[in-house]
DNA sequence: CGGATGGTTGATAGCAATCAAGCACAGTGG
DNA sequence: CCACTGTGCTTGATTGCTATCAACCATCCG
């Protein structure tokens, strides 16, 4: 594992507080994968062996029903996934799959487990992760039930630009199909609603956004923090939204 | 407080295996609260001063925006709620209210926070109970966006059979409406599907519920663990689905 | 016996999924 | 350099589901 990957894993929220000897022991059992795009990491239903870090690229994760596919979160650097099925030692509830070449942390679970027992302030980080994603899972939940599907992009949108540190331009991070799947909507439907929404202060040019009219836009979307996030919060399962994070509340 | 109360919530998951001292030491500034039915306990976005415990009753958890309402979880005997919040001192994400008439214990946050922060059995607890939480939002979500509405509902009604023991007849412990809301549809949508499901092996008389045909039921929803949960798992924020709270781990 | 609340039913409108083509762009290979 | 092919994206036509509006019924309670 490079010095430098090494260096920025320490500095996660997760491990920035844990004492050096028990980081050093995480890390000593921990092994770095790289994968190609497109690869499936952790399949949905299967035990949870490894916490996941993401030191380059992004991952998809997503769930599966009856053929049916959905995504829940897109995890870039760095960020963590599958906390919760690590420490509970329970199977996963999603899968995950590399969107392009990436580079991936593995820490053995049970590692993971025996260290926090004994490390209080990894077990503190632990709780403020999981409690974070938690909160971010809840949020999903709350943005489906409660909002339409263009309410759901418009704030999307907002919210990318927020990420982008309030600029009126920005790129879409992620693909507009999985963007779509992530709203809980089709792609087509997507595309149809994103028309919509140009002459509701948005211009679009392939994944390129430009906000003209910030106060029509927010019409279409009331933003909400107890939805949209402040985005201090890592999002699902300690995990980042499609977009650059952010110092929060 | 009654001791029959203190000895269920020390024998909850969150509180057995704490130090009998920090056990103590918590329950020394709860406080037991009486409310009639309706009454609203806590509102989202105000800051999360105790972490409360349902000891009678039940507690609907809900979310609102621009003025639209969604159930989130129904908390029963004994189950916590809004630990995240608790835990992380942020703003709660949902609203609270009685469903009939409850006892609530409260415990300051901040004692929570003091104590985990001693207690390591206790944090290990808390990790516990978090992840458990951020599982069972993560289902909430899958079950949402995976499923349409009928299939959510024979979900529903498989899994309350479930929770009374795998009984071919049982209770809806929950209103309708609530459990429409819950499952993310109205009211209206709820009787006419569920009338529907008449006729797949389910016969319905006001809230008791046959089972006629077990699997022409499961044909209208697979039932699978990684969404519907298996029971060992506490829901939501430590919280129950709506229907009997169960012996759990 | 009202009155309120929850539940059901019906009619209608609107939104979203589906099916089916076309289009645009990127990577590949001739 | 230029087809060529795959993939993602868009667009249109249609179907079907779900919400909405409105009325009615049942039950519980004062």
């Amino acid at each position: 594992m490079h010095p430098q990957d090494l260096a920025e894993t320490r500095n996660l929220p997760l491990f920035r507080t844990m004492l050096s000897a028990s980081f050093d022991a995480l890390m000593q059992s921990a092994m770095t994968q790289r994968c190609p795009a497109g690869q499936e990491l952790i399949r949905q239903g299967a035990r949870a062996e490894y916490l996941h870090v993401v030191v380059e690229g992004s991952v998809e994760l997503y769930a599966e029903w009856q053929g049916r596919r959905t995504t829940m979160a897109v995890v870039q650097p760095v960020g963590t996934f599958i906390l919760a099925a690590c420490v509970k030692d329970l199977p996963y509830l999603m899968s995950a799959r590399t969107l392009e070449p990436s580079r991936v942390l593995l820490i053995p679970s049970s590692d993971l487990r025996a260290i926090f027992r004994r490390d209080p302030e990894f077990a503190v980080s632990i709780v403020g992760e999981l409690a974070a994603a938690f909160r971010s899972m809840a949020r999903h939940a709350k943005n489906l039930k409660l909002r339409t599907s263009r309410e759901r992009i418009a704030g999307y949108l907002l919210k990318q630009s927020a990420l982008a540190g309030g600029a009126d331009r920005f790129v879409l991070q992620i693909e507009k199909r999985l963007v779509a799947s992530y709203l809980g909507m089709t792609p087509e439907n997507l595309s149809r609603a994103l028309k919509s929404l140009e002459g509701s202060g948005v211009e679009l040019h392939g994944h390129a956004v430009t906000i003209t009219d910030r106060a029509r836009l927010a019409e279409a979307c009331e933003a909400d923090v107890l939805i949209d996030g402040p985005d201090s919060e890592p999002l699902s399962d300690g995990v980042s939204l499609p977009g650059p994070a952010l110092s929060e509340d």
